[in-house]
DNA sequence: GTAATCTATGAAACGCCTTCCATGTCAAAC
DNA sequence: GTTTGACATGGAAGGCGTTTCATAGATTAC
């Protein structure tokens, strides 16, 4: 198919070599700038692209090179500030690197992380990032042959590069802190209840009860909870029990925030009557005077697009720093 | 250049077509569910490419096509949540029409809104939906010819598709709402100062003050008001005034929640002393009882996004519902 | 002085799919 | 019994760069 050409006909690379009396090769060779072309001719080139009005088939350039400087980012919900931010680090990177991004909301759709696999398959994409996992680690384990996959969970054992968080020690570092502080009834509200990130915070709550013997409460743990909305039924939910926590360790700013707002609308005291632990340090902490762990969101979206280039396998663990503000 | 393929190489269509016996044409026909393929021969086609366990190359059938199935985003910072909805909405839809996101991060840079105008002449996209113009009109009119482009601001008298909000009505309405609550001294907080949609605003209040014959004041005035941030400096400066407003117009609920924050912690009274109207009906304006004008950015994004792929120019006008909380 | 390099240049192969056009069969229509 | 149209199928012409290989003159090296 043709395309249309003031006046005519896009001209293409035989046209220009046409023009400049050259063969496509040359202009190819200026067109990528490869050394061995004469100063003569490759003016003359330039000149023809001039006068043609050329643009290269970016599409052509794709099949050819089986590349398309497209990386793919996997996200749930773009509207989450936690990957709204990731993403923007991810963005920033790409342009320097001459990426562009293709953006997958999956919803957590096991389905739609299969098609930005299948785009990496189908060389549509260079590498694919994926911000938080819905598939197993079987599937994606079938799709590193194809390109670089970058997940951001611990991915050591895979053939995948990483940037991951130390949840466990976040987690264990913040019930000791609770504890330092005198809590003994403390709770926790996840997001998805059986994710990698998830399990490692489980775990080190578990841990940490276990190791001194004490009983926690199932009544304490929260899941599902990712928005400023959450907070409300949470606390309505704390509000109907017996024995409530007294600390609350939340892994999200944006829920953190929600419960903060409630309680201060329903006169319970923060911290005096529930202490509160965020996490992401996102600017609602900020204004909020939210305690949490700071996580450098944006800084992570820029590695995971410098791995996704680079496309050596490798693993960085992040560690996260606490935020001391008012809420504990 | 070939591709790996386990033992051996990457199967191709012509491979597909010997295995099968017939013609590559056969098979295309097969690969697009094109008619008149006898069912033997579908078969034929069908059991051969699960042999050879092929795959289409997805850059060749850009190339052949001259078309690819995504669509170009820009937004300025994707974690701004206004953005992030639209992008949500522009996400499920694209899904459903088997399209993706090519996102372009433009943080209000005319050199990166042109990269995107270049990949729609370039065809590496199909279309472009521009959520917040940098570039001037003359520029973007240049690239129509190319493929669609959509805009969010009244695209009317240019060769674009565009849905966009009554902003000069929703400000007029939002200044007689105030009065009629007894508010003389408006103020308003602005993202860029000479958008689109801040220009149909001023003009909204300049009129609404002309048509009065009243005066107004400059200082009332606030620009590059976009975050929650924002908030505090804006408050700082009212409250350093011998004469502050009395009512503030905020065209952003994040900046919206930055002051009411603000006010809470210091004292001020809302609505008492100062009131709030937002803009956009963000979750966290529900959280915090903001007073504010809903824009249905999902649905807008939905919208933006069936124009893209529906090709044909068109304009459509969404209208302002004021949702009257607790902040007027 | 001759071998080894470097510089320049182009033909042709390669990446791979879609689609126009031509051809042929078979059944329904008149 | 012939015409018409629906159904089937394949050849070949696109769509367009990149890259390998071959060739040849110009230098440099020893």
């Amino acid at each position: 198919m043709q395309q249309a050409w003031e006046g005519g006909i896009m001209a293409n690379i035989k046209d220009i070599a046409k023009l400049a009396g050259v063969s496509v090769t040359t202009v190819s060779r200026v067109l990528n700038g490869h050394p061995y072309v004469s100063k003569a001719k490759r003016e003359a080139v330039l000149q023809a692209m001039e006068t043609a009005d050329y643009e290269r088939n970016i599409n052509a350039v794709h099949l050819s090179r089986g590349r398309t400087n497209l990386i793919g980012v996997v996200v749930p919900y773009i509207t989450r500030p936690y990957f709204g931010m990731v993403v923007e680090g991810i963005a920033d990177e790409a342009i320097k690197d001459n990426y562009k991004l293709v953006l997958i909301q999956s919803n957590y759709e096991a389905e739609r992380e299969l098609d930005a696999l299948m785009m990496l398959k189908l060389k549509q994409i260079d590498a694919l990032i994926i911000c938080s996992r819905t598939c197993s680690w079987e599937i994606v384990d079938e799709y590193v042959q194809y390109g670089p996959i970058i997940v951001l969970e611990d991915g050591r054992g895979h053939q995948v590069s990483s940037i991951f968080m130390d949840h466990y020690q976040s987690f264990t570092r913040a019930l000791t802190y609770l504890r330092g502080k005198g809590h003994y009834k403390i709770g926790y509200c996840l997001a998805r209840q059986s994710s990698p990130n998830s399990n490692l915070r489980e775990s080190a709550y578990r841990d940490f009860y276990m190791n001194r013997n004490e009983a926690y409460n199932h009544d304490y743990m929260f899941y599902d909870c990712v928005q400023l909305e959450d907070g409300e039924w949470i606390m309505q939910r704390i509000l109907k029990m017996d024995d409530p926590p007294t600390a609350l360790l939340v892994t999200s700013d944006q829920v953190a925030a929600g419960i903060l707002s409630f309680c201060r609308e329903n006169g319970i005291e923060v911290p005096g009557q529930l202490a509160i632990v965020g996490f992401d340090n996102q600017p609602i902490a900020r204004m909020m005077h939210i305690t949490t762990f700071e996580i450098p969101l944006v800084e992570i979206g820029r590695r995971a697009l410098l791995q996704a280039v680079d496309g050596s396998q490798a693993h960085e663990e992040i560690h996260l720093n606490l935020i001391e503000r008012q809420t504990v």
